[in-house]
This record gives structure tokens, sequence and C-alpha cells, in this order.
RNA sequence: GGGGCCGUAGGGUAGCCUGGACCAUCCUACUAGACUGGGGGUCUAGUGACUGGAGUUCAAAUCUCCACGGCCCCA
């Protein structure tokens, strides 16, 4: 086969739109055959990368959250207490209105987010100082009426998979430290998947309708655009005045809560995938892998013991708490190779009479191709180590690769220079028209101020002239 | 928000402008069998489609309109 039928399977990484949308047919993550636009369907493989990811969030979340789930329909009176919360939404909801063939009385909202699903319930279970704080969590569908471009993973009319967390508080300095707990959480998160985030507090024109400010974690894509991965929202004590939660304090005094609400969504599946894979498919961090290992045995004619010393293999790696498959259809070791590799299975292990004769196997790792023999007799060990191996290489390579599209720029012309690359480094005044400008000129958006900067002198506002005190990230976004 | 292009087996294409028969074609995929087997195998025999609706017509994959879906450009 030639080198060009070869690239027709999947479009190379580099006109990165196309392989992305490729990938997630050809490695079974989504199909985007449903006869719905925004609506995506989970292949069975894909939607154990989902379980394996949202395990991990899970247990980060329930070191100190409980988990619930409310209804999927919000009564419109709900829907719309809070003004500024409506405004943000109001052009994206979707609404039923029959109940069979009759209208409804009242009109109920899918879900765009749960807020107004939540806090009527949470008026009623916080009373006390004691019920302080609250940490809960869910994970659920939501709808969005999007009008622009939708995308599998990144821009969906249902969200299938969106986590996320609503905490109550009894004063506003301990809901900012919850954003803050929120972000170094979801850190830790995207650790987990190798997929390095930047923090930065959003500018006030974008934060979440109805918060007093929000900071959000941005992946940083293959094309040079963001990717919002996961925000947490401080709400002050809004929501709690529209929604009358109230506790009485020691003091017997009955005042108004401070919450917070953090979410992230099946975007991180889209980074995970994004950032790891290359021309030939898929590369998964062994963390979340639904295959970590798959061994190919190389048989010829009555090969008995090359199969048997597979599934000696394969049940020593299970054992070892390994997820592993033996590849045992008929095709020619080749084809096997390339399919396992487009499912980004982190480490295949082949075993032939030849290395049987040796008491060894050959590995091979996904993401660097490397291959080496290892004795079978430690065959698990030699298997664990080096699946770790794959996991902190992946992270690390995914850092100095973000590192390296890190600019710092002074003026508008470097900013444009710089972003098709990556992410600019930009003094700001502070100013919102200022700010509306450089948005403007440079086509691009001002993520935020990144999340531990010291203020300090930083340069001179590129648009206006005046000092600036701090530095924005600004880049193209999704 | 405005404009343009497109929709043919599971996937990729030809045919459409200029309506017509025949099993519509090729690559791939899938099914069955045989030979094979250390980087996408070969042969044989099969399976499978004109997005949906309305209209024009003796006749529609082809022309017209609407819907749904997809892609691109501009703001």
């Amino acid at each position: 086969m030639t080198e060009k039928e070869k690239e027709a399977t999947l479009p190379a990484k580099k006109d990165f739109s196309e392989w992305y949308n490729e990938l997630l047919q050809v490695a079974e993550i989504m199909d985007v055959r449903y006869p719905v636009k925004g609506l995506y369907v989970w292949y069975p493989f894909g939607f154990t990368i989902r379980k394996n990811v949202y395990n991990i969030i899970r247990e980060l979340l329930d070191r100190d959250h409980m988990e619930t789930m409310f209804p999927l329909l919000i009564p419109e009176h709900e829907f719309m207490k809070e003004a500024e919360h409506i405004k943000g939404f109001e052009d994206e909801v979707y609404w039923v209105t029959h109940g069979g063939t009759s209208p409804l009385d009242v009109k109920l909202a899918l879900r765009p987010t749960s807020e107004t699903a939540i806090y009527p319930m949470y008026k009623l279970w916080v009373r006390s100082h004691a019920d302080l704080p609250l940490k809960l969590y869910q994970v659920v569908n939501t709808f969005r009426y999007e009008t622009k471009h939708t995308r599998p993973l990144i821009r969906l009319r249902e969200i299938t998979s969106f986590k996320e967390a609503h905490t109550v508080h009894a004063t506003w300095e301990e809901a900012a430290e919850q954003v803050d707990e929120a972000i170094r959480i979801y850190t830790e998160f995207y650790k987990r998947l190798a997929v390095p985030v930047l923090a930065s507090k959003r500018p006030d024109w974008d934060k979440f309708p109805g918060a007093d400010y929000t900071i959000a974690v941005d992946a940083l894509m293959p094309d040079g655009k963001t990717l919002q991965v996961g925000t947490a929202h401080h709400l002050g004590d809004n929501f709690a005045r529209t929604f009358d939660i109230k506790y009485e304090n020691p003091a017997g005094e009955q005042v108004y809560v401070h919450q917070t609400c953090y979410g992230v969504s099946e975007r991180s599946i889209a980074a995970l995938i994004s950032i790891h894979g290359d021309d030939k498919g898929l590369v998964l961090p062994p963390e979340v892998a639904p295959i970590q290992v798959v061994i190919i045995p190389i048989v010829f004619k009555d090969s008995s013991d090359v199969i048997h010393a597979c599934e000696k293999v394969q049940q020593l790696l299970q054992d070892a708490g390994i997820r592993v498959k033996i590849d045992l259809s008929d095709d020619r070791p080749g084809a096997k190779y390339y399919r396992w590799e487009m499912k980004g299975v982190p480490l295949r292990l082949e075993i032939g009479p030849r290395d049987l004769k040796n008491g060894v196997a050959v590995l091979v790792r996904r993401d660097t191709g490397e291959k080496r023999q290892a004795p079978l007799e430690n065959i698990s060990h030699e298997t664990q180590e080096t699946l770790e191996v794959i996991q902190s290489a992946l992270f690390e390579k995914a850092v100095a690769d973000v590192q390296a599209r890190i600019f710092t720029c002074s003026s508008l012309e470097d900013v444009k220079e710089k972003l098709p690359e990556g992410i600019a480094l930009l003094p700001w005044c502070g100013d919102k028209a200022c700010g509306l400008q450089i948005e403007e000129k440079i086509g691009a958006g001002i993520l935020g101020i990144p999340t531990g900067q010291e203020e300090g002198h930083k340069g001179q506002c590129p648009v206006c002239g005046k000092d600036a005190s701090v530095k924005v990230y600004v880049a193209r976004k999704y």
C-alpha cells in the first residue's frame, strides 16, 4: 500500500479540523451521524474512556463533596428569577411547552445549567450554620440551543457529561477559597489526563452570568486555539438573595449564604484526544485507556504454545490490575498493529515463536514507538513500570509543548504575529474599553489574568499607553 | 447575523449541466470458504445506496420548491 493511500484513512494531524472529525469516527469515540444537529452518539469504546475520565473526577470530588441528581426540567418561574442569569442564557434555552397534545400552564426549561433547579431546594435544605459548608455535585446532561457551528465534544446542543458542583458557604471569603480549591482540583484532574491547563481570572465581560467573578482553566489545542475546559464561579450572595437562601448564624441572625459553582464537561475528552493524538490515531494516557495493553500473538501454522503463552501473560497482567486484551482475530499482525495504534492502546506486547524460544516478549510503546525486549518471567512488573513511564512522559511532553507556545508580547502587532502558534502574554491596564479594543484589533479573546500573578509594573497597555499592573493571556478561542 | 457550496451502500467516489433502458461502476467495508501469518495479504463466491417530502414529466439520482443534515467564506 502506498503512503498516499494510508493517509486516506486518517488525515494528518496538521490538518487538525479534519483529523479531529475523522479520528472520532475511526477510533470509535463518537458517531457523528445522528440525524439531529449538535447531538452525537458515544460509541462503547469512547464511552469507556468517558467512564474512566469521570471516575477520576469523582474520586477527586468524593473526598469532601457528595454526589446528587436534580431534575432535567426547570419551571419557568424559577428559571426567570435571576435577571443576569436569564440574560446570559435566554437565547439558548430549549422549552418544553406541551404535555402530549395539551399546552402546559407552566413552561419547562431543559436545564442549560442547574443553578435554578438546585437553589430552590438549597433554600429548603440550608437552615443553620451547622449545615455549612454544603458541597454537592452531579454529572448530567444539559441542553443549549447553539446556533453557531456545532462540533462533537466541543460545542454541543446536548452536553452529555456536565459535571457541575454547587457549594454553599457562610462567608464570601470561604466561597472564594472554594473557587481556588476548585481550580486546584481541576488542575489535578487534568494532570491525571496528562493535559496541562492554564488558569486565569476571566475579564468582567466574560464571567458567568450572575457571578461576582469567574476563574477558568484552558487547554492549548494543536491548532493554537485554546479550549476552555473548566470554570469556577464565585456567585457571591447574588443567587442567595434571589432564591432566599439564608442560614441562622451563631448569634441567631438570618444571613444570606455565599455560593460557588464549578463545572467540567466532555470537552475534557476533546482536549485529551487532541493533545496526545498523532498521525496514526489516538494516544491514550494509561490512566484512562480502556485497554492498557494489547497482546498480539504471532501465530504460524500450529502454534498453540504461542497462544498459551499469551494467555498466561494476560492472566498475569490481569492479576496485576492491568486492563489487557489478546487480539486473536485472524488478521495479519501488521493489520492488528495499525488497528490498536488507531485506538491509542499505550503498550503493545508481541509474542511469537522466536520470542518464546528466548523467553521474552517484544514491548512497543504507542507514544514513542520505542521497541524493546523484556523477559517473560517478570513481565507484569516490566509492563506496570512502562505504563507509568508513558503516563508521565505524555504529561511532560505536553507541558513542554505549552511552555514553548506562550509568548511574551508588548505590542498588538507582536501578538498578531504570535497568535497562530499559541498564546500571548500582554500588558493590560485593566480598563474594559482597552480590553475590548485589544480583542477587536487582533480578532482574538482575552482569556484573563493568570492566577497567582503578582501585581506590579508590567509595561504599558498597548491601547492607551498607561502603566499596566497585570499581564493577560490572549488567544484565539474555540 | 449575512452569503455560498453540497447530500449516491458502513466509509470514499463517478453519473447530474444535456431527465430514459442494462444487475449502474470502482476502491474500501461486511459475510462465507480456502491458502496465509514478525507492519495494512491473496483468490473465489456473496451482501449492500441514490437524505425526506412535494411539484414538473409518459419518465427524476439528474430539473423546481420546502424541510432536515453537512461543509466553507464574511461579520
